[in-house]
DNA sequence: CTGACCTTGTTTTTT
DNA sequence: ACAAGGTCAG
């Protein structure tokens, strides 16, 4: 019957009068290392509570101890929270923490803690059945069939029995599969795939699908995404997805609010279940998300969520500020505490991060302040081109390990090199491959996205399900079997014509002799192989089949009954068998070893689960690896990435106008864009503890091409008191590294520059369309600018180290154009060139 | 059906 | 510059 009468953990709870479920003995030590404002935002537990937590203001300990206070005070029992994250890891940290001193709730597993996503899924797989073609286009306007249907509403009982609906075990697709289901449909269509590409609809339905929207939801506006045929290939796409049992991730979240919003009696289960509702890192909420969480906090309205405005930079990803905005609205009567006291950076940071900030018009306001000591200003220095920028910063890290920098000596596990585009790690990478510095990645091409590990996985799915045909579609022909576009067709064709799964037509076809030679040979073999291994994977006695859907998760005592082989070997087997092993070990390509490597990761991983179906599963959520070796690296990754975390010493190069901010942002989203964009830079500066460097270079390649850039705008809302620029090396003979030998200080080693009045400064300010800086500061550097460009009449000869000899065509500010001999005509920042004649002076 | 060329599009990323 | 994906000849 319906999925909501299960018996579990919570009908019991509910029944349980509250008083009795008060833990009066245990301790409340959490409380005491929290400030007034944390211990408000702990003690606030009844009503809507918005916690809004600058960078570094412990919002993850109020969270932590707000949980341990609710199960202590026996407002709810630990079953009856639901806490909210956007990524496994903040969901893993929190989990981690919580059964810890001085929390110590181990006795209490917040079961209910996760992402939207999987907190999702395990509701959807409760009620998956009332995700129905209806549901789908909820509004009844569906333009075939099952009129009677959208009549009647959505009773269970006729939804069940003749309208196509999802199944409790349904696949979660990763994005792969999606495009590729969408090429199928809009090939179908007879829309022209090159003009049109997949990739671009799956963007446009995942947009929709974040705002929740069903396709007979998306408004009219909307109606000429995609050549006008948004609309239709999306209504297509969901109607494929419920035939194959599947979802893809936006639908998590899509289906769950449908189907709150169309069935009450399942809503007021949930709102009576969970009690207190918390969510992490609110500012990131997109519109589903937003209406999910509302729906659910309806009843009670105890919901506390904690954000800070200033770091929402997912805005591009359907993320919506204006939820956080706009909260005291949403929830009238909501107290809104802040939290402002900063245990992270010193005041310097904190000032320039602060700076930096307040050029945005959006934000509901925050004043950090910190108890820490003063510190080092925010350094930054300017560099020739991206290359030199690496170098530098390679230098610089090894020096601050040698301590020769007049500062504490660091590890290079405390430093970060944060940029804007994974694009921009490649020159760390190579400099730091080449001066042999360790360093780790983060983000890039995950493990399970790799091609070799979705193979098997696709192998994995379909012995688990063998009706799975995008897994199939997937592995037919991988390794080779002869089975080519004619073949697969011919597959398809039969499984169509008989409403059958592909693994299903296949067998068809090759009984009906469809198929001859090499092609069926190997083609039969496959699918022994698939029936074996689909015998073999469900012979384990899998756990009882009632409580399955919401008490999985973690337990992990497994009966490890003889019989049949174990899910490990089976899926060694699977690859041996199947030929996928074999085929990268033929494989003479140098990647080939490393994709071995990582199938033999993949099998290791499996240990942790008891069967595959569980690993299955949790792989569709958790996309992240955790491979680590060992010994002290320093980090790379995207600024976005580093939300979240914290080094003592943080780099940030790359600080240029249209990379950053990044001239897409701004071109599409317009002011809005660049507030997102400054939003990024203040969660770089606020991920330093003690040292921030900022960097910009003047010359980057983009493309293979070479460009010339210009410094930030937003290096010129930096407080100046708060800064300190370095002489960029190599230019003003200040030396760095090797080259300052036993130097004490910073003073010494990279020839500091009196602050703002460097010439290079001075330069830097005085660029055509001066930003707004103070009177006095302009109209100096004007002199120094004049005297700058003096230099160079039009017509002159130049010469620039990257470029070559040139003649000046045009001056504009300190910009020169200049038609250089070989590089083409170019735009460039005058301190960067130097007369012809002397070209032997330009240092490298 | 496969391997060698050519065209194409390049942020940010979780789930 | 470069990787990926598509086209075309064998």
């Amino acid at each position: 019957m319906s999925p909501i009468d299960d018996t579990d953990a919570f009908e019991a709870a509910e029944n349980v009068p509250l008083s009795q479920r008060a833990m009066a003995a245990r301790p409340t030590r959490y409380l005491d290392d929290l400030n007034p404002a944390q211990r408000q935002a702990v003690e606030t537990l009844h009503g809507p509570v918005l916690m809004l937590a600058g960078a570094g203001t412990g919002k993850t300990k109020a969270l932590m101890a707000r949980i341990a206070h609710l199960i202590t005070l026996g407002r709810a029992r630990s079953n009856e929270i639901l806490a909210v994250t956007f990524t496994n890891k903040a969901a893993r940290e929190m989990k981690d923490r919580l059964s810890k001193t001085p929390y110590d709730l181990n006795d209490f597993p917040i079961k209910w803690l996760g992402t939207f996503h999987a907190i999702c899924v395990k509701l959807l797989r409760r009620h998956a059945e009332l995700v129905t073609l209806n549901n789908v286009f909820n509004s009844g306007v569906r333009p075939h069939s099952n009129a009677h249907l959208a009549d009647s509403g959505f009773t269970e009982a006729s939804a069940q029995d003749d309208v196509p609906h999802l199944k409790s075990n349904f696949t979660i697709l990763d994005t792969d599969d999606q495009i590729r289901l969408m090429k199928q449909l809009i090939v179908a269509a007879g829309i022209d795939e090159k003009r049109w590409p997949a990739r671009q609809l799956s963007g446009i339905i995942d947009h929709w699908k974040n705002r929740a929207w069903t396709p007979d939801n998306v408004p009219a506006a909307e109606s000429a995404a995609f050549d006008g045929k948004g609309v239709s290939l999306y209504a297509a796409y969901q109607e494929r997805l419920i035939t194959l049992n599947a979802v893809d991730f936006g639908d998590l979240l899509l289906h769950m609010v449908t189907i709150f919003q169309t069935h009450e009696d399942v809503l007021d289960q949930y709102r009576r279940w969970f009690r207190y509702i918390l969510v992490d890192e609110y500012q990131d909420t997109n519109v589903a998300q937003y209406l999910w969480l509302r729906l659910l906090a309806g009843g009670h309205k105890n919901i506390c969520c904690v954000g800070d405005d200033d770091q929402s930079i997912y805005g591009w990803r359907g993320a919506e500020v204006g939820n956080i905005l706009r909260f005291e609205k949403d929830f009238p009567g909501a107290q809104v505490i802040r939290l402002e006291q900063n245990y992270r950076s010193t005041p310097h940071i904190l000032a320039a991060a602060s700076g930096v900030i307040a050029a945005n018009k959006d934000r509901l306001g925050k004043t950090l302040w910190t108890e820490a000591r003063e510190g080092e200003k925010v350094r930054l220095i300017g560099h020739w081109d991206g290359e030199e920028e690496a170098r530098w910063i390679g230098e610089e890290a090894e020096a601050m390990v040698a301590g020769t920098r007049g500062l504490r000596p660091y590890s290079l596990d405390d430093m970060a090199i944060l940029v804007r585009a994974s694009h921009q790690m490649r020159a760390f990478e190579d400099r730091f491959l080449t001066i042999g510095l360790p360093y780790r990645v983060i983000g890039g091409p995950r493990f399970y996205e790799r091609m070799e590990i979705r193979d098997a996985m696709a192998y994995f799915r379909l012995a688990v399900s063998p009706d799975d045909d995008l897994a199939f579609e997937r592995i037919v022909n991988t390794p080779k079997r002869g089975l080519g576009d004619k073949a697969q067709q011919k597959i398809q064709q039969m499984a169509r014509a008989n409403g059958v799964p592909l693994v299903e037509g296949a067998r068809l076809l090759l009984e009906n002799g469809g198929l001859t030679g090499k092609g069926a040979r190997e083609l039969g073999r496959l699918l022994d192989g698939i029936a074996r291994w689909h015998d073999l994977a469900r012979r384990p006695a899998s756990r009882g089949a009632a409580g399955d859907g919401l008490l999985i998760e973690d337990e992990g005592s497994g009966d490890l009954s003889g019989a049949g082989v174990s899910h490990i070997e089976l899926a060694e087997q699977i690859l041996d068998e199947s030929g996928y092993t074999a085929h990268w070990q033929n494989d003479k390509t140098p990647e080939a070893p490393g994709r071995l490597e990582n199938l033999k990761e993949l099998v290791k991983a499996l240990e942790e689960f008891e069967n595959l179906q569980g690993f299955l599963e949790h792989v569709a959520l958790i996309m992240d690896n955790e491979t680590e070796e060992q010994g002290a690296k320093i980090t790379i990754m995207t600024l976005h990435a580093a939300k979240g975390l914290e080094f003592p010493v943080v780099f940030l190069p790359g600080w240029e106008d249209g990379l950053f901010p990044s001239q897409r942002s701004m071109d599409e989203s317009g002011l809005k864009g660049l507030e997102e964009e400054r939003r990024l830079a203040y969660v770089g500066i606020t991920r330093a503890e003690e040292v921030c460097t900022i960097s910009f270079a003047a010359n980057r390649r983009v493309y293979g091409q070479w460009q010339s850039a210009l410094p930030s705008r937003f290096i010129d809302e930096l407080p100046e008191a708060h800064v300190e620029v370095l002489t960029p090396p190599g230019l003003y003979g200040g030396g760095y590294g090797a080259a300052a030998p036993v130097s004490s200080g910073l003073e010494q080693a990279a020839a500091r520059a009196d602050g703002y009045t460097s010439p290079g400064w001075q330069r830097l300010q005085s660029r055509a369309g001066a930003r707004p800086v103070s009177q006095p500061r302009e109209s100096r550097s004007m002199v120094i600018d004049a005297e700058a460009v003096a230099a160079f009449e039009t017509g002159a000869r130049v010469f620039h180290k990257k470029f070559g000899y040139g003649t000046v065509t045009g001056i504009e500010g300190d910009k020169l154009d200049i038609a250089f001999d070989k590089a083409g005509s170019k735009k460039v920042v005058a301190r960067f060139v130097v007369p012809a004649d002397q070209a032997g002076d330009v240092r490298f």
